[in-house]
Order: structure tokens, then C-alpha cells, then sequence
DNA sequence: CCGGATTTCTACAACGATTGACATCGCTTG
DNA sequence: CAAGCGATGTCAATCGTTGTAGAAATCCGG
């Protein structure tokens, strides 16, 4: 049924030895039996058994990307770059969906699918920083978003700092002043540092910060922006700025907006933060930080991938992915 | 280094196979040598190795998913729902994207990945039916989408007739006489099935229906939207109403209608089909034809499942998924 | 306390690919 | 001509798990 090395080798009249060290691109072989095996190899259509080579090699170029969860645009257009820049190499990403809860991530960590994945590209959501930091990990593991402080591990990130403090800045320079932010509670740190880049931008423009404008809400999506924005514009003085933490809490915002009949950017100007295709073809466009993806996915896959060759005696990298202020309708209609 | 069966064994004071035994559920075995044993996994955290079991076993308990593309919402969706169920029952599932790519579908169709998975759900949209029918995979598969006339696989999908003709009825009923419809040239048979369906409603009530109306664009993404949205409103006489073969498409004309400054549905109504999140936050809020994703993801994965235990000698399977026409602002403002 | 049935467990050989130690064999080369 | 090298073959072991077949332990009625 299944043809293997074996069968390759007596098609190709040579010995099994061989046709593994044409496989494996073993130096010392001549074009002419090189040509013969390839020539059986393509006539039975052999496969290599994925399983008996990674037990045998323990390698199965295999890794695993584990993210809160994957219909959620940002993290389906991650796991698209990815799994496009692991092909390129050969690689298979296996997909992890973590739906946030603790144990999945612990189980996605330790567990590592019986030692099938030979490393993994991990988004924390959950995931107390302490903890990654100590779960020691048999296998290679790089780390996205934001930084876990006294972590071990390599880190690919955009500086969420700095692109909060240009969204904000941006604000300002359209001349908004009540700039209210939604996402400070949320993810594994990101809204944390989202709005220490938020609050230094005001601070820079000599605008005080009112803590009545910086909402929590319970997560990441469309409707817990919403929320949020609703809850804003029942206050006494409504803010003139949103910036949200991200692109579906913005677009969740900007539905809010609609609802109440209010014009988006005259009344109140939006800001997200991902660049994910629905802000583009929303009407109003969605003005946000855009994380150059492509790169992200990239390095990530590279660094894991040199971690696993080895080259890992280097120390912890940590890179940071460039980014730029996408600026569309809803700052500037 | 790594914990294998002869550790546990060592340590729970048994042999190799009995735990072994254990582990997968062998009947005979006293209470008193199970609980040493779950003792001793317990204690080393021992992970069977799924190599070496699916090497041996010649099952793997991964199944793939192939898609055109995952950054897509609907397939984010679809893969997540379908990965969940699998999840459920123990099952991995590998995403497999073939952007579309004949020779990328070809591959996951006979490459299978080197025997690793046990089946595979295909969503097909380059690969044209005849090679579908005539593919003689070794590994059971499951085809969602359109239906391939003389194909021997089980299949899930909606009935994209019916649910068209309502779609299209649907406009009708609130009086809408001139019905574009947009995608009819797209994807593996989901153009001209959807066609169909429109085709049909107009017949029924007596409408005319006109091939300038019929646009095909180039693809099922916003941008094919809105441009064929563009050219229905360079028309003499444009449309009243479009019936967009998925919510992307929908998305984009809905960008279109905005930025021409027409009012939906005042000027044009809109509907789309799947039901993706990004339509129920649109304002206006898509009317769609909503699939029921559970439904589709729970029943693709049993019915591969049946398959692969062997429950296959029955006849083809070909399963119906439920589905409802939610109606939203972009038909009933 | 025995013979036989049954339960519980063990030794051994696979699964398919890889690798290392050697053995060949045919050429080149000093 | 012997040594050296390149290109392949032989043989056996190994990765970790599980199916087969059978051994050992236990139980039963008589």
C-alpha cells in the first residue's frame, strides 16, 4: 500500500543506505545515481514516513503556533503569515487555539503534543508573566507580545509604547483634547503598556489625564468596544478622541458611534491599533498602527527555527517588529 | 531526558506493555497495578510520544484542514469552530492553506503529508471537480462546499440553491425590482450554484432577469465587492438591490454604496451570505444567509471520523447544514 | 487439592527511517 | 604497486509504542 525507502531502493537497484543519503543530501554521490533514485522516488511518489523519521531523528519540522484564538482577525492574519513563512522552509505550523484560558496555555506549553513540535511560537493571553517565566520548557519557545520581564525567552514585538504614544499624539495634533482610551485592562500586559505610551503622550502635550476616560472593559472584541464606547458617551463631557487598544475594539466603538448618531471624526475621531483588513474597507476607514506582519511572521519563524538548529548558545533576542501610523477617515474625514 | 513507557514501567515496578495497556484502556487489568501506574505517569509527567504511537498504531489522531486561506473570515471562523470540535474528541487538526493554488491543493490531496493524518476535510475552490472525482486518496476525505457531481466523498455544505432563493426573495419582498447579483463567476461551482438559486426567485415572481446585472468579478475578497459594485452603479440603470455571494463581497459593495454617498437600504439594499462577525458590526448591519458553522464543523468532523474507524462501508454520506436568513439594517433600515 | 478456565501480565517482534561501523570495488597517483 | 580516495553496499542498532502469543497467577467447582 504505502511504498517506502525499500521499495524506492530496489526500483532504483540500489541499496536503501543510498537512497536515504540522496534524501538526506549526503555529499558524496554520483549525479547519475542520484538521478536514478530521484527517478524512482518520483515514479512511486514516495513520501517519507514523517513519524518513523521524527522518531528517529527527533526533528520533525514541525512547530506549533498557540494564540487566544483564531477567528479573531489580527490572530488569523498572524497565523496566515506564519504558517506562509514556515512553508517557505519547509516547515509545518500546527495551530494552537488557546481561547484564553489558562490551562490550555499551560497545557500548549508543557505538553508540546508529545514531543511531536520542535518548537513553538507562543501568544500569551492569560499567562501570568511570572509563570512563563519559570515553565521550563523542553522545547525552543518564542514569545509575541508584549515583553515578560525576567523572561528567558526570545521576543518578537512591536514597541507598543511608542506606537501608543504616536496614535495619541496623532490625536492631539488634529487638535483633539479629550482623548479617552479603551483596552487599559485587557490581554497579558498590552493594556498596560498600551496606555503608558497613551498617558505619556498626553503628558507631553500638557493635557492632564482623567481616569474616567481610560476604560477596562472585559476583552479584546467588537462588542466589549462597544461597551465601552457607550459608556463614554453617557458621561457628563464625552470624549472629542477614542484610541482603542485594538482594531475590533475600535470598530466596535465606531458601531457605538453610528448608533448615536454622532460623525466620526467631527465629533469624536477613532484610532485603533493592528491594521486588520475590515478597518480598511469600514466606512469610516479606520485610522491605526499598523505592525508590518509580514516581518513579524518572518523573524519569528527565523528565530525559532535557529533556536532549534542550535544556534541558540547566542543570547535571549528580542526583536522588535517596525510599524507604521495608518492614518484614514476616521481621524480625518 | 525525555520521560518514555520504560521509565514509567521501571518506576511503577510492571512491565513496559502493561503500561501501555493502561494507557489505552486494555480491559484486564487490576485496580491495584492501574493506580501504580497512573502513580508513576503521574510522577514523571510522562506524555506518550506520538510519533512512535502513530508510527506503530498507523493512526496518527491528527486530521487536516485544507482552505483557501485563513486570514478569510469565514474559513477563520469555520477553522476555528472546526477545530474546537476536533478538539472535543481528542482530535488535532493541521490547517493546511492552498491559497488558492492548484498545485497546492494537489498536494494536500496525494501528498497527504507523509502519512501523518488520518483524513481530511477539503474545501476545495481551485481544483476542478472532475480531479476531485477522480483523486484516489489513500486517506478518507470530506468535501464541504459545493457538491461535485460524480464524486465518491461524503460532503457537507448548505443547499446554496435554496438558500439563494430565499436570499433573493427576500428582496423581493421588500420590493425591490432590480436585483444584481454579485460573484456569480467565483470559487468551485459556488458562482453558478448561487446563481441558480437567484435566478430561480426572480423566475417566481415573474421578473426579467438581466446579464447586466450578473457581475463575476475576479475573486470573493472586499476589493472584488467593491468594484463590482462600482461598475453595477455605472450602469444606465443601476440596481435597486444586490444579493452578494458572500458577506466579503457584501462588505465591499457596502464600501461602495457609502463612499458614492447612497443610503442602504434606502437606495440599495444588500445582502450577503455566511454570517461572518464583521457584518453583524457594519453599520449598516448585514442581512446574510447565516450557515450554521457548529453544525458544519461538528458533523464534517464525525462524519470523517466514522470514516477513518472504519464505519465507511456505508454508503456516501451528504449532509444538508442548517441555515437561516438573518435579516439586519442593510435590508430593513 | 486438582484440572481447567480465566484473568493478568510479560517477552518479543514489528512499524519505517536513519546512522554508524565496516567492507567492497574501481580508479587515481606518487 | 601499494596507498588513498570516492561511491556504494551490508549489517545491525535505534527511536518509543503496541499487537501477538504465550507464560504465570488466580479462581472455580468438584
Amino acid at each position: 500500500m504505502t511504498t517506502r525507502l525499500s521499495d524506492v531502493a530496489a526500483r532504483a537497484g540500489v541499496s536503501v543506505k543510498t537512497v536515504s543519503n540522496v534524501i538526506n543530501d549526503y555529499p558524496h554521490i554520483t549525479s547519475q545515481t542520484r538521478a536514478k533514485v530521484e527517478a524512482a522516488i518520483a515514479a512511486l511518489d514516495y513520501k517519507p514516513n514523517v513519524s518513523a523519521r521524527s522518531l528517529r531523528k527527533g526533528r520533525s519540522d514541525f512547530i506549533a503556533l498557540a494564540i487566544p484564538e483564531m477567528a479573531s482577525p489580527y490572530f488569523a492574519e498572524l497565523g496566515a503569515a506564519i504558517s506562509r513563512a514556515a512553508k517557505r522552509r519547509g516547515i509545518t505550523v500546527l495551530i494552537d487555539q488557546t481561547e484564553g484560558e489558562a490551562a490550555a496555555e499551560k497545557l500548549v506549553l508543557d505538553g508540546m503534543r508529545g514531543q511531536l513540535i520542535d518548537g513553538i511560537i507562543f501568544s500569551p493571553i492569560t499567562t501570568a508573566p511570572a509563570k512563563i517565566g519559570l515553565a521550563d520548557t523542553a522545547k525552543p519557545l518564542v514569545l509575541l507580545g508584549e515583553r515578560h520581564p525576567g523572561g528567558h525567552f526570545d521576543h518578537v514585538a512591536v514597541d507598543s509604547v511608542q506606537a501608543s504614544f504616536d496614535a495619541t499624539t496623532h490625536l492631539i495634533s488634529i487638535g483633539r483634547r479629550r482623548i479617552a482610551a479603551i483596552g487599559v485592562g485587557g490581554g497579558a500586559g498590552t493594556g498596560t503598556v498600551r496606555r503608558k505610551g497613551y498617558r505619556k503622550a498626553l503628558k507631553a502635550a500638557g493635557l492632564e489625564h482623567d481616569p474616567a476616560l481610560e476604560l477596562a472593559g472585559t476583552g479584546y472584541h467588537r462588542d466589549d468596544g462597544a461597551a465601552s464606547m457607550r459608556e463614554l458617551l453617557a458621561l457628563p463631557e464625552p470624549p472629542d478622541a477614542v484610541f482603542c487598544f485594538n482594531d475590533l475594539l475600535a470598530l466596535g466603538a465606531l458601531r457605538t458611534l453610528a448608533d448615536a448618531g454622532l460623525s466620526v471624526p467631527g465629533d469624536v475621531a477613532v484610532v485603533g491599533f493592528d491594521d486588520i483588513e475590515d478597518g480598511r474597507y469600514h466606512s469610516p476607514s479606520l485610522t491605526t498602527i499598523s505592525p508590518d506582519k509580514e516581518w513579524l511572521a518572518e523573524n519569528a519563524v527565523g528565530v525559532l527555527l535557529d533556536r532549534i538548529a542550535g544556534n541558540g548558545a547566542a543570547d535571549r533576542r528580542d526583536l522588535t517588529v517596525p510599524y507604521t501610523l495608518q492614518i484614514r477617515e476616521s481621524t480625518n474625514g
